[in-house]
DNA sequence: CTCGTAATTTAGATCGTTCCAAATTTCAAG
DNA sequence: CTTGAAATTTGGAACGATCTAAATTACGAG
């Protein structure tokens, strides 16, 4: 079982050459002759060499690995994100070291530091909350492109690649108004990401826009979780003057809030309209189907990948901020005549 | 920016020692001296020294880095593995090359010989459909630790970590026929995969035990996915002696299945049971919820991973088949009295 | 034949680490 | 002071590739 390892000097003396002259081979010079590579390549595939890339990048100092770290996998919209990645990468020949942080910034840290410690050539981040400009600045400094993608890490120049939340919070108000909401509040999310701050201004600057009401306590934090969207849900109904509809931080505080209103017997998207963002894929077969903002995870991956390849092969780049463009999708749970708009969306 | 890259001999150099008492300092060797391990560290992080595994490696030829390689990151099931692994493989000191293939057998060969290329000391596979025992037998056979996980590829003499596929179609199949079903249903599924295989004779066994008709017209394969699901319920809907109850191969079929019988205005879970296989996130919350075979595919992750670093650490090793337990968590699609039996589950 | 140029091939240094064998230092006992 | 064992430190050869500069071979022209 144990093979002896074959080395380009094992290949050399096998077909009667130089080491010099496999590595040539290797590398698909036009400076050797064909009957030569012809026999070194069948000498090759005899022996059963394997390239040995470690070996190589010592010498040359440039790996096709680059490294790629996600806050939480068995969220679909990050699993997706991931997936857009793997897809240009693998197709531009580099491979990637993939780590899931689950949030733990500590974590993070260790699986980057290793990450740079096997020489990855470039490192797409999509950070734990609770990341610091701080936690990455040797990394950056360090001369290693780095792309930040889905959020943000504030006082760092580096690279990013974000959905626009600004304007997908908008569109969904705007939505909520036209459908003659005039009391709209913000449920869930914590408040102190830049995502939700993002998504947060979006939602009152449509209501100022409209000369509603916009005023604070119209915005309710919580985890960004589905239990989260059952407690910040509650407080709202707690209110006065109640909202006839909110907007949700994402998908999962939209559903819990549909349990929310459930229990307190008030029927989504008949008595009370709700909207998430994301886009998941549940948001689709949910009942009754969640109207959200839809963010196309995988061509923002996909996107953030072409980023850093692209800085990557120039040896010199500059920082680059991309918004992706996102688009409502109304369903059912914002109490809008049914499907109307999403055929022509 | 570009920082012109620091080595043990210029960490050595200024602390006015020798590149081999930086190497030891940097193995926590207990050889050297307590005053000139501090002094090394000092400068070590004083110069931002990054250490460079890829040249250790070299001399020592054995890397911390496994192979992990998945059929589809998109589906939560395998995504769940996959954060399975990354937790046992991250706190074991290793690093991952992580590939999702897509189903695509030719792009798992590729990110295969990739890995191969770049060192890893094991590999963890859940292989893509149509993957042969040809296709891997020159990595097994090149004495690197092979576990192949949730699908199994048979012909190859390699360790696996499945779940048990027979005993969970059972045990669903005998709970339909506890609520009374007689004439039970197989949907989806590809017949020509091992896992369709195994839960299909796993469906079989339980209606011979019980003595009831297990022909095969009871078995409707089709895609694995929510399509099939419709498809395979509308074949079924033509037989003529109809069944009234189903087990599906996993639970995209059944979803589909539901709306299948919704469109002939058959009410899954009170005219017809549903039962599904995976218990994937949606399974829960769906409308009816979905009693499925609840698979854990991050505890199996956690196994698999497992399995692969004590068989890395062993010089020498066997092949391992794991089976995982499975449990039949019920809902509301199989017509069940509501809820009471999952809280004693 | 002999030459010069183009086409091939090659020796040997090098990349950043580990590891062996040997050298050096330390220090308590004689 | 010596001395020898223990404690530290170190030079230099690997590891498996690439790369430079130089060596060798081929070949058509004179």
């Amino acid at each position: 079982m144990k093979q002896p390892k074959v080395t380009v000097v094992d290949v050399a003396h096998a077909a009667g050459v130089s080491k010099s002259t496999v590595s040539l081979v290797l590398q698909g010079s036009s400076l050797v002759n064909e009957a030569t590579r012809a026999r070194v390549g069948a000498v090759i595939r005899e022996l059963g060499y394997v390239y040995n890339r470690g070996a190589a990048n010592l010498r040359q100092s440039k790996s096709k690995i680059v490294g790629i770290v996600v806050n939480d996998l068995t969220n679909s919209f990050f699993a997706e994100l991931a997936v857009g990645m793997d897809m240009v990468v693998q197709s531009a020949g580099y491979i990637q070291f993939m780590a899931n942080t689950s949030e733990n910034a500590d974590r993070q840290g260790e699986v980057i530091a290793s990450m740079r410690e096997h020489g990855m050539a470039g490192l797409i981040l999509s950070p734990a909350r609770g990341t610091t400009a701080a936690d990455l600045r040797p990394l950056v400094d360090s001369g290693i492109p780095v792309v930040l993608v889905a959020r943000n890490v504030p006082g760092l120049k580096v690279s990013s690649v974000v959905s626009d939340g600004h304007a997908g919070a908008a569109a969904a108000v705007r939505h909520l108004i036209e459908l003659g909401h005039r009391r709209i509040a913000f449920l869930g999310g914590f408040n102190d990401t830049a995502v939700f701050d993002e998504r947060m201004r979006g939602f009152r600057d449509a209501l100022l826009e409209a000369g509603l009401d916009a005023s604070d306590e119209l915005v309710i934090s919580s985890a960004p979780s589905r239990a989260g969207g059952v407690a910040a849900v509650e407080r709202m109904l707690a209110m006065r003057d109640r909202p006839t509809a909110a907007l949700c931080f994402n998908d999962a505080v939209a559903f819990g809030a549909c349990d929310g209103l459930r229990s307190a017997r008030i029927e989504p998207g008949v008595d009370f309209g709700v909207i998430g963002f994301d886009d998941v894929i549940e948001a689709k077969t949910a009942v009754p189907a969640l109207t959200t903002v839809s963010v196309d995870p995988q061509g923002m991956g996909r996107r953030a990948a072409q980023l850093l390849l692209k800085q990557i092969n120039a040896g010199d780049f500059d920082a680059e901020a991309m918004v992706a463009a996102v688009r409502l999708v109304v369903r059912e749970s914002c109490g809008a005549p049914q499907r109307v708009r999403e055929l022509t969306a």
